[in-house]
DNA sequence: CCCACTTTTGACCATTTGGTCAATTACAGG
DNA sequence: CCTGTAATTGACCAAATGGTCAAAAGTGGG
């Protein structure tokens, strides 16, 4: 099937390397999505949307198991239920759909931190932090580990996002538990090694996930260990801050 | 290019895989080392241990910058300044080096865990083991790189490793933490997940530098952020498991 | 000086992999 | 039904990569 060039097929693909460099264009122009409701036959006619959500989604799976020299466009493509050619159709090249995906996670990681207002209670500021942290782990394990192994490897793809988007985030939630610092509402801490060692604390579970099973014992977690890791880190962390009190003991 | 031998090229001695692994033999007799001192030409004449030595440096620096799919052989060869067919005259193969390299590490991981014994102060002891995990991030973050990027991936190397060696030891050290709790010397904490956490807070300043540096708007650690950060963690933690006073405040 | 053994290397391969093409199919309008 | 555009896909590359060889060098003993 497909075949049959017509007549006029054979015009040697030209040999040279082509070398190029921006060709695919990738977005058309306007409303590319027209969202067609009318299934084709096989695919259920996914727009474009549709699509590269799916391709995103794949590649962070392959991605987070293998980092990005690990993975290949095969696997992702394997993965998505696609041709290989169509990744490149959507994202034109590995590091494009690489840092897509970087893209998708960073606002996912980035999210939790709206609980730190100077408004709220630093007890309950933190603890809603550490808790939406700790979700994360849990309910997105991969795109946590496509992180780490980004950063692990010198972040090469993000540094400059880094420094525009996380560093301003974090200098003003530091300032929030600065100021309840100054209020003598919680303990003296270093605000900002504060976050790095919540963010250690609370990825772990996704990021380091085998090497906490094999030490427990156990295939994959359950929610029991999830809630008891949940409360220990919350304990803990809120402990060291100085915010113990009010909740008894461990809750579960 | 590349020549096109079509017609006999392999006489295939033994066309499997050799798959096996025990060429290479390493370590030789007795007095390998036996230094010529006189110079060949350009290689100072190493012997078999150092020339080991040196590339297990060189892999674990470029493993970690890229992990075990992104790092090549080639590259590794470099950066310990030998022809490639070295690596697998001493290693065999890039797995094995690999696992050269994981093997050293953990011996490091596990090192600092001496501090942990029952006859010790709760307080010192833990102090003691943080510090020492705190150092070595700084001192080898290589290692910890490397050992992490195994772990994100899902430890395909060492995953029994991890149940033979790991969680023993894990087993051995919370049950003195345990035993400090039941005696009433020390918060109620979960000493398991104690553990967890000390972990992710000492090695992320290994392995997630980068974010850290960005996040403080530094190059890289100099003396004062890295005695910041020790006395950070080690106070929050210490914190957390009531083994606060004694020491006024922050040391520095 | 010769011999047996360990190391060192340059030259090569078979495969894998990111990426490219041209041809084909699916649609939406006209 | 025809046509232009978006999307899809099988077939291909050139380059990179892990690994292999066999021919050198070194080396120490007899």
């Amino acid at each position: 099937m497909a075949g049959r060039p017509r007549s006029e097929p054979a015009r040697r693909p030209g040999s040279e390397p082509r070398s190029g460099g921006r060709q695919h264009q990738a977005r058309g122009r306007g409303g590319t999505g027209r969202r067609t409701r009318r299934a084709g036959r096989t695919l259920p006619r996914r727009n474009r949307e549709a699509q590269e959500k799916a391709i995103v989604e794949a590649a962070e799976r392959v991605f987070a198991g293998a980092g990005f020299g690990g993975a290949t466009m095969a696997e992702i493509a394997k993965a998505a239920g696609l041709p290989k050619p169509n990744l490149h159709y959507y994202f034109g090249s590995k590091q494009a759909l690489y840092r897509a995906v970087l893209e998708r996670t960073l606002r996912e990681w980035l999210e939790p931190a709206d609980c730190i207002v100077a408004s709220a209670q630093p007890r309950e500021a933190l603890e809603c932090y550490i808790r939406g942290k700790m979700r994360l782990s849990f309910t997105c394990p991969y795109a946590s580990r496509v992180w780490a192994n980004e950063l692990l490897h010198g972040a090469p793809e993000l540094r400059a996002t880094l420094v525009r988007t996380l560093r301003p985030l974090v200098r003003r939630k530091a300032a929030v538990i600065d100021r309840w610092i100054a209020e003598g509402r919680m303990a003296k801490v270093d605000s900002k090694h504060l976050f790095f060692t919540i963010w250690a604390a609370t990825q772990t579970y996704a990021d380091f996930a085998v090497q906490i099973c094999a030490v427990l014992g156990l295939d994959k977690f359950d929610r029991t260990v999830q809630e008891r890791a949940t409360e220990h880190v919350v304990g803990l962390i809120l402990r060291g801050c100085g915010l113990a009190g009010t909740r008894p003991g461990r809750r579960k």
